[in-house]
RNA sequence: GCGCCAUUGGUGAAGUGGUUAACACGCUGGUUUGUGGCACCAGUAUGCAAGGGUUCGAUCCCCUUAUGACGCC
C-alpha cells in the first residue's frame, strides 16, 4: 500500500471535508496538521514526543538531508523511519522550496534542466533536478514524495508565475518517469499564484498527469496576502479529484489552517509552532503569547489553560519564561509540544465541527476569541 | 597623614569645550507560514559622582567634597 485517501464526510455548508488516510502506518484521520522535522528531527522532540500530541504524517526534507548525512548513509542507515526511529508516516519535500530560495539569480540559475545554487553549508556549487530529488527521496524512503517544483513569490509577474508553473508541471512528469520506490506515493504541486486561471490550468494538468496526492503550493509566501492566499486555495481545489489527499504547503497559523479546512483542504504542515517556540512564544485559544513578557515573570498558570499536553499539565508560565529568557533549550522544547498540540488539537476540534456541520460557527468562535486580546 | 590616579546608563565600557553621549550585554516590546542562519526589527543615560567656578557654551578645564585603587611615611 502507497497511501489511500478516503473521503468521510463533506460539510454541507462549505467544502470542508473528513477523511482517512490510509499509509504503511495506520489510519490517519483528516483534516491533519503535519509537524516540520527539516533534519530528520522535529527539532527537539523525540518520536515519543511526537505520538504523545498525537501527530500523524511528520516532514523531513530531501535538501537538507542530501547534504548532511546524504540519501545513501541514511539509506544505509535503513531509511528514514530507522534512522529517526520515527513509527509513523513520513513525508519528505522535494528541496524545491529551499533551492528556490539558495537560487540567486533566478534567470540564470534555474533552468529547464534543473536549478543551480550555492551549499549554505560549504558555497559548493550544486545542481538540483526533478530526477535528482526524486532520486534521494526514494532512497530516504519516505511514505510520500514530493515532486520538485518551483516555488516563485506570489508576487512574481503573471507571465513569470505562467512560465514557472508550466516547468514546473514537466518537471513532475519528469520526476513521475523516475519515482521508483513501490511504498512510496507521489504528489504533484499546483502552482500559479493568486491568479484563477494559472491555479484551474496547473491542477488540471497536474491532475492529468496522475499523483497519489495533490498540494498547492506557492502559498504563505513573501509578502502574500492573506485574500490572496485564500483565493489560491478557491481557484485550485475545484479541479482537484475528490479521492485524493489535498495538502497546502506551508500553512500553519491557526486561522488560515481553519479558511483552508473550509475551503477543501486535507492536510497542513508548517514550521511556525517550532520555530516561534524556540522564540519563546505559543499559540492560545486567546492568540498567540510572548513568554519573554515581563507580565508572565509571575504567572503560576499553564501556557493555556484547559490544554491537555504534557508542558500544560505540568509547568508553570513562569519557570517556561525563565527557561526561555536564559536560554534553556528545554523552554523551546516544551514550548514547541504545546504548539504542536495545539494545531494538532485545532484539527481534532475542525473534524468534531465539521461531523457536527458547524464548522462556519466554529471558525466566527474561534477567531473571535483569539483575536480578543488584540488591540 | 601625604602623593598620585580614577569616578560616564542596570552592567562592561567608548568619547568630545559646541546641535541627537559610540558599541556590546541586559532590559522592554514586536516579527516569524513546503526552517540555511535559536534569528531578525524596534525602544531603552534630558544625562557623564556631588557642589561651586572659568567660558558665549562644559561630561570634557579649575577648585572643594565624597568614594575607590595604588605608592610613601
Amino acid at each position: 500500500m502507497k497511501i489511500e485517501y478516503e473521503k468521510i464526510k463533506q460539510e454541507s455548508h462549505t467544502q470542508a471535508r473528513l477523511g482517512k488516510i490510509k499509509t504503511n502506518y495506520g489510519v490517519y484521520d483528516t483534516p491533519m496538521f503535519m509537524p516540520v522535522g527539516t533534519r530528520a528531527t522535529v527539532k527537539s522532540l523525540s518520536p515519543e514526543e511526537l505520538y504523545d500530541v498525537s501527530s500523524g504524517i511528520i516532514l523531513a526534507n530531501t535538501y537538507h538531508l542530501w547534504l548532511r548525512p546524504g540519501a545513501d548513509i541514511v539509506e544505509k542507515c535503513g531509511g528514514l523511519h530507522r534512522f529517526m526511529n520515527y513509527q509513523g508516516p513520513i513525508l519528505t519535500d522535494s528541496g524545491g522550496y529551499q533551492v528556490f530560495s539558495l537560487a540567486k539569480n533566478k534567470e540564470k540559475d534555474i533552468t529547464e534542466e534543473g536549478v543551480h545554487f550555492k551549499s549554505h553549508i560549504d558555497g559548493q556549487n550544486l545542481f538540483l533536478t526533478p530526477e535528482k530529488s526524486i532520486e534521494i527521496q526514494n532512497k530516504l524512503d519516505s511514505d510520500i514524495a514530493m515532486s520538485f517544483d518551483e516555488c516563485p513569490p506570489a508576487s512574481a509577474s503573471y507571465e513569470y508565475l505562467k512560465n514557472s508553473l508550466e516547468r514546473t508541471l514537466r518537471w513532475a512528469k519528469r520526476g513521475k518517469k523516475v519515482h521508483a520506490n513501490p511504498n512510496q506515493a507521489l504528489f504533484g504541486i499546483v502552482q500559479g499564484g493568486p491568479y484563477e486561471d494559472l491555479r484551474k490550468y496547473s491542477a488540471m494538468e497536474t491532475v492529468k498527469i496522475g499523483f497519489d496526492g495533490y498540494s498547492i503550493g506557492g502559498v504563505a509566501n513573501d509578502d502574500e496576502s492573506k485574500e490572496d492566499m485564500y483565493h489560491a486555495i478557491e481557484y485550485s481545489i475545484p479541479y482537484l479529484p475528490e479521492d485524493k489527499v489535498r495538502y497546502l504547503m506551508g500553512v500553519g497559523e491557526p486561522i488560515d489552517i481553519i479558511e483552508g479546512v473550509i475551503r477543501g483542504v486535507d492536510i497542513f504542515d508548517c514550521v511556525l509552532p517550532t520555530r516561534i517556540a524556540r522564540h519563546g512564544q505559543a499559540f492560545t485559544k486567546n492568540g498567540k503569547i510572548n513568554l519573554n513578557n515581563a507580565k508572565y515573570k509571575e504567572d503560576v498558570s499553564p501556557v493555556e489553560e484547559g490544554c491537555d499536553c504534557y508542558t500544560c499539565k505540568h509547568y508553570q508560565k513562569a519557570y517556561i519564561r525563565h527557561l526561555i529568557t536564559t536560554g534553556e533549550v528545554l523552554g523551546g522544547r516544551l514550548l514547541s509540544i504545546h504548539n504542536i498540540r495545539f494545531l494538532i488539537r485545532l484539527t481534532e476540534e475542525l473534524r468534531e465541527a465539521i461531523q457536527k456541520d458547524q464548522l462556519l460557527a466554529y471558525r466566527d468562535q474561534f477567531i473571535k476569541q483569539y483575536q480578543s486580546e488584540k488591540k
